[in-house]
DNA sequence: AATGGGTCTTGACAACTGTCCAGAAGAAGG
DNA sequence: CCTTCTTCTGGACAGTTGTCAAGACCCATT
């Protein structure tokens, strides 16, 4: 997958326009090549954190050697800026079938919840990733350009199902939407923590919990 | 402060219980300079973030030096895990005052509202460092045990605000304590993001926030 | 004054980090 | 074949890290 930014942040690299599409070696073009190393920069990242992850480690879960990394991307900051917009890509389209197939709101309350627990279980490195990187912006101004633009994104994601709940279930919202976002993502993170930290009732607790407090959300009837 | 561990996880250290209480060098007792230690330390990590931060950058704003670290501390994890224990003790009482204080419901939400505000305001590299760590934890197991024990005492500490909330109100808290603190964490973690990041409105948005979502927590009058 | 032990300093060590570079490897075009 | 360009390798560099140890310092007791 290629990411094709249409909004946000300057996505520009310090390549010009006149990319090559074709690659001399390897296989796949210049942007697929930078696209698997993001891929497998993200794997890595996901398993140790922002934190403890290098190059060298990045580069040895990956098919390239370490010097190479500096050949597709100017210097560490860039390869995870990219990285986290590449992640982005992955994720805002998480609960559209939710939103699309869903006829009634509490099939929908029920659908949002499964999918919630689904990509916890499956993809946790990935959202604690995120966790990572929203909290390391805190400290470091580099990456909160991108960090403050995919947490709107995400935002909207949310909204999107809350609007679509609200609709089918005749009642509008009643809160803002940065409010209702701030709130599920809490409980969101708390449940990762928990599922993370071995804790086996966490996502049958997110679960219940989502569909307890899902109604509340909405104005009375 | 010296901190003196209640309850929790073991907080014994490789030294025995006849710590010497007086010092032969330096001022205070043995005791006294460690938990001077974890302040500076706890100011250095505020600063910079966990990955950041270094142990001889820790010792550089403290008033020893690096070598010093080990005569207290067996290795960088032992002194982090003591400030975060030393931490909590810092931020277990902030919202007593709120609820001894408060005679009304609608007086106890300003108050609490005001002080989530403040504490932002004052002491903001020291909640997002508890972010840091909390987020840290799952990646790292070794401070899965502490953050968990500080989370569990935030939320009876936010249910304790909540209960006697309810009960000025007359009506009950109509949600769980572990998803009412999930969630007013998550509008609090909002929040200190934005607020860290430069936005202005950030502490005017949580205040109203919060004045807007207090109510509706409690069950219908 | 001498001793002993708690406290602290300083320098060293190996391991690791991001970055850079000289050159090899390989494909495309002449 | 030879040249040219992209791609990749492997090593080197300087800086930082956690950890340790030898010894200096200082105070209390004898």
């Amino acid at each position: 997958m290629t990411i094709t930014p249409a909004a946000g942040p300057d996505t520009s690299t310090l390549r010009g326009a006149s990319t090559p599409a074709r690659s001399r070696r390897g296989t796949g073009s210049y942007d697929d090549r930078r696209d698997r190393l993001a891929d497998s920069a993200l794997v890595t990242l996901g398993e140790l954190g922002y934190a403890r992850t290098s190059l060298r480690e990045i580069a040895a879960n990956s098919e390239f050697t370490h010097g190479v990394i500096h050949y597709y991307f100017r210097d560490k900051t860039e390869l995870i800026t990219y990285c986290v917009r590449y992640y982005k890509a992955t994720c805002v389209t998480r609960y559209d079938d939710v939103i699309k197939d869903s006829t009634t709101a509490d099939g929908l309350v029920r659908g949002f919840a499964d999918k919630l627990v689904e990509t916890i279980t499956d993809e946790a490195p990935m959202h604690r990733l995120w966790y990572d990187l929203r909290t390391q912006s805190m400290f470091d101004a580099a990456l909160r350009e991108d960090v403050l633009y995919i947490d709107a994104t995400l935002e909207t994601m949310v909204w999107r199902v809350l609007e679509r709940y609200a609709a089918l279930a005749g009642r509008p919202v009643r809160l803002p939407s940065s409010t209702a976002y701030a709130m599920l993502d809490g409980v969101f993170e708390r449940a990762l923590l928990r599922h993370v930290c071995g804790d086996a009732r966490a996502l049958d607790q997110l679960h219940a919990t989502v569909l307890g407090t899902l109604p509340l959300l909405l104005a009375d009837a």
